[in-house]
DNA sequence: CGGTTTTGACCCGCGC
DNA sequence: GCGCGGGTCAAAACCG
């Protein structure tokens, strides 16, 4: 009796093991496809950043005046900036997103296409840091909050990591995680300024690898928390999975890469 | 007491 | 030039 379980227990790890080499290569494949769907997105972003360059010198040559100038640093302003969305609670009206940077409020205004107030916040970490952003509602879903991002953290994030200004992960293990939405499509957005005009690519490890730095046992167990946490959020989104599996399809009807055989 | 938030006033750009 | 709307300032209130 027990030779006959041992070889149903080893066909069972084999069968496990098989699995297992099957998903790590699935795993592999779309590790790559990520990576080359990142490098076409800098591609991308590098060349709108060009043309935007080269737009603002003919702009400022045609007029050489003090309002072009100012045009200039506005619309410079204007292509550093980056926008997100993240969902939160219900209950929760308050206009502050916890993104491991300390900002200071400096205003409240209504705005005339939404019934929810914005709020402007400067980033108050380094007093010489220029980062602002602007925290509004959605219109459509209040559960929704709007964060703009203006311009580059001169400074490190509390932790060690330098971030880039779209990458809403902080160092306290309750954060809430930016749920990729789009409040006014049924899709997935994908922001640009992500992996763009910032240098550094939003990964989902950067998320946890602030608190790495000065790992201790408990932060580990708060680390895979926040992952189970994380990756449960975005299997629960349907869009997120539509959209995972329309890429996916999409590379393998035109495959961005020749798979090692 | 120092830092943060609130809020009305003010500034400035833009469209008409 | 004027009015509108978004962004910022700064004094007062609030809070730990």
């Amino acid at each position: 009796m027990g030779t006959q379980e041992n070889a149903f227990d080893i066909e069972k790890v084999q069968a496990l093991e098989a699995k297992l080499q099957h998903l790590y290569r699935e795993n592999q494949d779309l590790k790559h496809i990520i990576s080359v769907m990142s490098n076409k997105c800098n591609i991308i972003q590098d060349e709108l950043n060009k043309k935007r360059t080269h737009e603002m010198c003919t702009m400022a040559e045609s007029s050489s005046s003090q309002d072009s100038i100012k045009r200039l640093a506005r619309e410079t302003m204007r292509a550093k900036s980056s926008q997100v969305f993240i969902r939160t609670d219900d209950a929760d009206t308050s206009l502050t997103v916890k993104d491991g940077y300390q900002w200071k409020k400096y205003g409240q205004k209504n705005t005339k296409d939404n019934p929810y107030p914005r709020a402007y916040f400067r980033c108050s970490t380094t007093p010489d840091c220029p980062v602002k952003k602007k925290v509004q509602r959605c219109a459509d879903d209040k559960s929704i909050l709007m964060a703009t991002y203006e311009g580059e953290h001169t400074h490190v994030l509390f932790g060690g990591t330098k971030y880039s200004t779209s990458s809403l992960h902080g160092s306290d293990p309750s954060l809430a995680y930016p749920v990729p939405v789009n409040p006014f499509r049924s899709t997935i957005t994908l922001d640009l300024n992500l992996c763009g005009t910032n240098q550094e690519i939003n990964r989902p490890t950067q998320i946890f690898n602030n608190k790495t730095t000065n790992t201790t046992t408990s932060n580990n167990n708060n680390k895979n928390n926040n992952m189970a946490e994380y990756v449960a959020s975005l299997t629960r989104d349907p869009n997120f999975t539509a959209t995972l599996a329309d890429a996916i399809a999409r590379s393998i009807v035109n495959p961005p890469y020749s798979p090692k055989k």
